[in-house]
DNA sequence: ATCTATGGCAAGCCGA
DNA sequence: TCGGCTTGCCAT
């Protein structure tokens, strides 16, 4: 068993000094390492050493390091006295200069970032704690990994392409290091709470007035525990599992204090927006309640609560991660409450017993608390655990403390990972500024209004049922291009006069053809990892499950982090934000596909669709799929592979619309009203149906008995909706404010003016979801809420259902009318009868 | 308090 | 009534 694994490192403030919380597999046990010596900044300076000597008088400065340029960015504009400014950890220089980094490290900078640098320590790597001193523990990988690294990862690696291919090969083998080290079971407890109810009022954690009546305590080690207050209400009849401890207390106090030693007692702590109301809530009572400090576990930040001692983990903010959201779990959930997501990944929900909180007897509080706590500790446990190791995955990968991870978004993750080989080269972190001064000016236009260059090109659908489609796409196309092109902020654009040749198509850039870039480096490695060692790994069947499984958490970490990497370079908010190279990263992905459609087109394959980094091609030969796919290698440097084959697909004459059948029935639906989420049930309902007729059409005789099948529905959901017998909640649009109420000045949309119907629309903030239906008075809508059934405009509800089925029946009609001879048709009436 | 990008569609708002 | 613009949702 290793030794321990470093998880987290904060500076702390009041005792000035670092914590290093390093996690012990074998006790499951933080082993907390404090450092007493470090609480002064480092000075990087890129001042010659004569002129900095004066600084080593100083004793609020521990050491002077002096940081190499990054030579491939031009530094005529970059005065000497200017320092590091923008580097929060760089400080140094003009006295004025000093002073004011010195102040804002004192109030908010955080400590680690330089500290882990230094010491090069790297978190979610294994250290043994001797003595007082911290030593790498470097594992040793087994000789089956060696053999899959060497047969799966060098041979297919491609360092050719790169400027420095040894450079490359060592970025590969240290990642793969690490990555390879195994993940620790993590002990962990998961906490809820429950409070006083008032009618209408949401308790405020702030001031936490009102009693505390439950904690629910669900810890991974088999601990289940929910203590509950006696309160007014009945006592009621015990229906929780038999293993589930209840306690009743009579003082608070006493219930407080016992929850704290628990939670004093694990490693790891997770909650469901803990941080914005459990913890601070907890904190703030135990205040009250006069609770001596040294038995609170808890400490207050600026408005959250969190561990003297332990990590803390708030899922909330982790699953409103939209890498998480999208990447790891496929979009599943669509809002961000614990019973949303728990019912998306779990298929389980909060207990409702159909009355308010307040009315709820002591056992129905103590099983509705449990289960909160249940569910919380679930999401971090299904699926073997998986979200606590993509958790420890992407802290190796992004250099950043497993807390961080899980509240930081993704920008900020690549921003650590940056700036952590910057600094291990003692390159200088480049200013916003500096990069600016190298874009202005010379950007070629954006076609599209709002937007600050070009993206992915989509290619005009061909219209019609088309069988035996094979799509094909590009592996991780943007980071494929970014490390076979070279494309990083200092290398596109490059101060080098010879290196203007290798220019980029359809742009006036050109990339560096002397040095690899860093990102080049740092994204092209991970993404070699991922598409030639992973991805296999993961499939490899001599492997046990268990290798397996932590092969697909770390294939699936690297697609999140991956798929960001492009973007965070035209983000503003990303500090190495440099649009020149997001553009060249897009024009050089047009001009991969572009190239690769008019050589399918030269072998004589049809064409029938595309979108950035995908092709559909018609019933293609597998000599002719090889030839195209050698030909994309050999060209682009890039891998194309098929994704899946069509036994039949529906293009419409629109852009990222379409569906799909494949060769076992699954049917795949694309961009059609009928299935996005503000779309009524019963029209989504009704469009699922019609999808489940047409997976079972084999070939084009088949499709006249689906028609009649699908017009048959159409006809008799038509008439539910004439006769009002769909219920009202079938009927609601689902729309989500994606800006607060009083910012919509423009236009008012539908869905603002139903929701400003109650109250005013004081209870709506971003980000909720408001339901509403369509009505025959003057506004048009109605929200859920205050609407009855007389009031439904059935008229515009007939007209939603056949435009959003049209979506699927116009193309082929179409298709029909084509193979009868018949003229063109496309209205959801000529679809029934024609 | 929160933030990776652009391309594209349907529907509704609102001034000309 | 028309058409440009705003909005939200989805594809990649």
């Amino acid at each position: 068993m290793p030794p321990s694994m470093l998880v987290s490192a904060t500076y702390d403030g009041p005792s000035k000094s670092a914590v290093l919380k390093f996690y012990d597999p074998k006790s499951q046990k933080l082993i907390l390492w404090k450092d007493e010596t470090g609480h002064k900044p480092y000075c990087f300076s890129r001042l010659a050493p004569d002129e900095i000597a004066h600084l080593n008088e100083r004793d609020d400065i521990l050491e002077i390091k002096t940081v190499t340029r990054h030579d491939l960015i031009a530094d005529s504009d970059v005065k000497m006295s200017q320092i590091i400014a923008s580097d929060p950890l760089a400080i140094g220089g003009r006295e004025s200069s000093i002073r004011n980094s010195m102040e804002t490290w004192e109030s908010d900078i955080k400590y680690y970032e330089n500290y882990l640098y230094d010491r090069r320590l790297i978190v979610g790597k294994y250290y043994e704690i001797k003595d007082g001193a911290v030593i790498p523990h470097d594992l040793e990988i087994s000789d089956e990994v060696k053999l899959a690294l060497k047969g799966l990862l060098w041979d297919k690696v491609d360092s050719d392409s790169m400027v420095d291919g040894e450079e490359f090969k060592k970025f590969i083998s240290e990642w793969a290091e690490l990555l390879n080290q195994p993940i620790p079971k993590i002990r962990r407890l998961s906490v809820d709470i429950e409070i006083e109810a008032v009618m209408g009022r949401i308790p405020d954690p702030k001031i936490a007035e009102k009693k505390v009546t439950a904690v629910g305590l669900k810890g991974s080690d088999g601990y289940d525990r929910v203590f509950v207050l006696r309160t007014d209400a009945e006592q009621g009849t015990n229906a929780l599992d038999e293993k589930i401890e209840v306690v009743f207390y009579d003082e608070e106090k006493k219930m407080i204090q016992d929850a704290f030693a628990v939670i004093e007692e694990f490693p790891f702590v997770v909650t469901y927006n803990g941080d914005e109301f459990d913890l601070p809530y907890l904190y703030n009572r135990a205040e009250r309640l006069k609770i001596e400090k040294s038995s609170n576990p808890l400490y207050m930040m600026r408005d959250s609560a969190s561990l003297k001692h332990g990590v803390h983990i708030d899922l909330y903010r982790t699953f409103s991660n939209r890498s998480f959201q999208i990447y790891a779990f496929s979009q599943s959930y669509t809002d961000f409450s614990l019973n949303s997501v728990s019912k998306a990944l779990l298929g389980k929900e909060k207990i409702d017993y159909g009355v308010e909180l307040g009315d709820l007897n002591l056992y129905q509080t103590a099983n509705y608390c449990y289960n909160d706590a249940l569910l919380t500790y679930e999401l971090t446990s299904f699926n073997s655990d998986l979200l606590m190791n993509l958790l420890v995955i992407i802290a190796r990968i992004g250099r950043m403390p497993i807390d961080d991870i899980a509240r930081m978004g993704v920008s900020q993750w690549i921003r650590s990972l940056l700036y952590y080989e910057h600094r291990k080269n003692n390159y200088i972190i480049p200013k916003r500024e500096e990069l600016e001064l190298r874009s202005q000016g010379v950007m070629s236009d954006a076609i599209i209004k709002d937007k600050k260059y070009r993206g992915g090109l989509v290619v005009e659908p061909k219209e019609g049922i088309h069988f035996k489609v094979v799509v094909m796409d590009f592996a991780s196309l943007y980071p494929s291009i970014i490390k076979v092109r070279n494309i990083s902020y200092e290398t596109v654009r490059c101060i080098h006069e010879e290196c203007k040749k290798n220019t980029i198509p359809q742009t006036n850039h050109w990339a560096c053809s002397k040095k690899n870039g860093m990102t080049s480096l740092i994204i092209g490695s991970l993404r070699d990892l991922r598409v030639n060692y992973y991805k296999s790994l993961s499939k490899k069947e001599t492997l046990t499950e268990e290798q397996r499984q932590q092969y697909t958490v770390v294939s699936q970490a690297l697609k999140v982090i991956l798929n960001a990497s492009y973007g965070v370079m035209g983000a503003e908010i990303f500090p190495l934000y440099f649009l020149p190279a997001a553009e060249a990263t897009t024009a050089i992905g047009r001009h991969t596909i572009l190239e690769t459609i008019k050589k399918c087109e030269g072998a004589g394959i049809e064409v029938l669709y595309g979108d950035t980094d995908s092709i559909f091609l018609k019933d293609p030969t597998d000599e002719q799929i090889q030839t195209v796919i050698k030909q994309a290698k050999k060209d682009h440097g890039v891998d194309l592979e098929i994704d899946k084959t069509y036994r039949y697909c529906v293009l419409s004459n629109r852009k990222k619309n379409y569906l799909g059948v494949t060769e076992s029935g699954k049917v795949d639906v694309k961009g059609l009203t009928g299935k996005k989420s503000h779309t009524p049930k019963f029209i989504k309902d009704l469009f699922y149906e019609l999808l489940d007729v047409l997976s079972v059409v084999q070939s084009v005789e088949d499709f006249a008995k689906a028609k009649r099948e699908i017009s048959e529905k159409i006809a008799s959901c038509g008439r539910r909706l004439e006769q009002r017998e769909i219920p009202l909640e079938d009927l609601t649009f689902n729309v989500m404010l994606s800006k607060a109420p009083s910012e919509y000045i423009k236009t008012i949309p539908q869905h603002i003016r139903a929701a400003n119907m109650i109250d005013g629309g004081k209870d709506i903030k971003r980000g909720d979801r408001v339901s509403y239906v369509k009505t025959i008075n003057r506004a048009g809508v109605m929200p859920l809420k205050l609407a009855s059934k007389k009031d439904i405009d059935t008229k515009k509800y007939v007209e939603f259902m056949e435009s959003t089925l049209e979506q699927i029946t116009s193309s082929m009609s179409l298709e029909f009318d084509t193979i009868l001879g018949k003229p063109k048709q496309a209205g959801l009436e000529e679809f029934f009868w024609g």
